[in-house]
DNA sequence: CTGAAAGCGCTTACAG
DNA sequence: CTGAAAGCGCTTACAG
């Protein structure tokens, strides 16, 4: 917003209405030009009340005019809504965020939202200007939904199941979509799988770690302990990391099933560093399909989310909660994308 | 911002203020308890001006009882100032973004300023709402900077030279760097250097294309244009496709010099799928230093840029725009990151 | 150092 | 269908 001059004030008489076209003209002055009152502005503009024909078309001449556009802070600080959401998404890179942020957009728009981004930093609450600035929030990171003095911002969660509390989420069936790519592996031949895993703060990993011991136990296989691979982080060099062990083991596995593509990526390179072939020699399949699974050589198998669909959906939750309903989570199709690496 | 409940206009009595712990209390409700009067609360919450230390205490025990933040509404609409800075990223998905942004929240939240991110669709103007909202704007985007009714926002262009205009900018030298990448490739004893471009309605591209043609010259070295490739975009796809037609010249080149990393990968891809080596047979360079060129096998060298410095910089630029001043465009150091594909 | 009061630019009962 | 006026929650000359 512009800085506004410094202007005496003036008690004495109301300043005369501003006509320069193209400053940022007041409701007072459109009404002055239309000749009617500020309400009969308020109302076309809004539409919030049935306004004459030819009135409507004198004060939208005026808007035209002088290029009005209303304050938000008045229009906020009145109406007690900013017509804002709030998306915020994890401070990672995530190569996902701008496609489920159109998703989100997509819907926003044609109900007369206009959406504002976050970065979450790490796991903390929410800088706490945001929540007053926007009626409502669609959350991608992992970020502990605040509480702002007893207060519920409305809040949806983004393809990260919220398993606390009652807050809506949007996501797919993590734990199906593990299961459906270990079963993948199982249906190859495969019977010595390992899992590369995660800090299991996040409970997309949780599950996807429970899909694959359901997969294993439905198989009737064992899960050995040293095929469980923790990695630290999920970066590239974390699932190299992780999953260098894995070939020395006495029996080492003829599979690979990774919770994240960024980990699978990192344990190929580990793979092919030791001499191994993939996957000719040990099989992988990652989860996400980010851009870079198709990209890579092999290409990535892997598990692919609707994002755009998941930024859509969880719009809808959102606006559905602004509009006073209690929105249940949905839960989306996920799709297993079979290329070369298992 | 919660939705009020419908109250009923009260003009009779004031309403007595509420102390709700941990409810939105307003600063009325503040200066109740504290037993001051709202103008010297606004004088401690700002530290606009000496405020007895006593008095100054009692309005901090009430704030901090009822839990009181300020309506940024109220306050913006009349400081005339959101003390909201406006980023803009591309809509492709950019894994420098998140870097970049950390940048500049460094220097914004030591200055109070909050930051709001939004994407650019495309390379069309501004959703008008934020630009009403916010006191200035970092565009790492090829957005128009929107001229809001004659007047300008305050705005800096990170990583992306404007040309026109007096627009601030920072940003590093890249028709220098892109000499530095392809006098690299020269000093290895190439002189068959193709380059790999994209669409040239970014400045960048323009830039990195004209370092190209002097390092060229420099060496005496003529530019064929049948090695002068241009990309439908900066997909890796538009890589393969607009550098697979380079293998079958009469005398193909020896090296690629791409602006992009994106397109330089995609066109090793391309050449391995012809059955060439890289670097053995073609060796390529690539711009950007995307997290991929670490990954990819060949790794990619390519030029990298000082993200967290960029934005660190646009930050200070803007700041110092906000504060009336007309700051000098900065160029930041770059630096040529040798691996194994050239 | 402090307070009473105007004013920022809107929206919305209330009364015609 | 329309207007006068209060009120949203702050900040800031102005006057002590």
């Amino acid at each position: 917003m512009p800085r506004k001059p410094p202007s005496p004030s003036n008690r004495a008489s109301p300043p005369p209405p501003q006509e320069a076209p193209g400053s940022n003209a007041s409701i007072a002055a459109v009404a002055a030009l239309a000749g009617v009152s500020t309400a009969t502005v308020s109302r076309v503009l809004n539409q919030s009340k049935p306004v004459n024909a030819e009135t409507r078309e004198r004060v939208e001449a005026a808007v035209a005019q002088l290029g009005y556009r209303a304050n938000p802070f008045a229009r906020s600080l009145t109406s007690g809504e900013s017509r804002l959401i709030l998306v915020v998404v994890p401070d990672v890179a995530n190569p996902f965020f701008a496609e489920i942020v159109q998703g989100v957009e997509s819907v926003t728009r044609r109900n007369g939202y206009s959406i504002v981004l976050a970065i979450a930093a790490g796991d903390g609450p929410l800088d706490a200007v945001y929540d007053r600035l926007t009626d409502g929030v669609i959350s991608m990171a992992h970020t502990q939904r605040p509480r702002t003095g007893g207060r519920d911002l409305p809040w949806v969660a983004c393809s990260e199941v919220m398993t606390e509390g009652s807050t809506p989420y949007v996501s797919i069936d993590h734990r199906q979509a593990a299961m459906d790519a270990v079963q993948y592996l199982l249906n190859r031949g495969h019977r010595r799988i390992a899992l590369l895993t995660a800090e299991e703060d996040y409970a997309w990993a949780r599950q996807r770690r429970a899909g694959y011991e359901t997969a294993m136990a439905r198989a009737g296989l064992p899960v050995d302990p040293a095929y469980v691979r923790v990695a630290r982080g999920t970066d590239y060099g974390d699932g190299s990391e992780a999953a260098g062990g894995l070939l020395t083991l006495p029996e080492p596995p003829t599979a690979v099933f990774a919770v994240a593509d960024t980990l699978a990526i990192g344990a190929i390179k580990a793979f092919r560093r030791a001499g191994r072939r993939v996957p000719e020699d040990i099989a992988v399949v990652g989860f996400d399909n980010v851009p870079l699974a198709q990209v890579f050589e092999p290409g990535l198998t892997t598990i692919a989310q609707p994002l755009r669909e998941l930024g859509a959906v969880a719009a809808e939750l959102l606006l559905e909660q602004l509009a006073g309903g209690k929105p249940e989570p949905r839960i989306l199709p996920h799709a297993l994308v079979v290329r070369d690496s298992g």
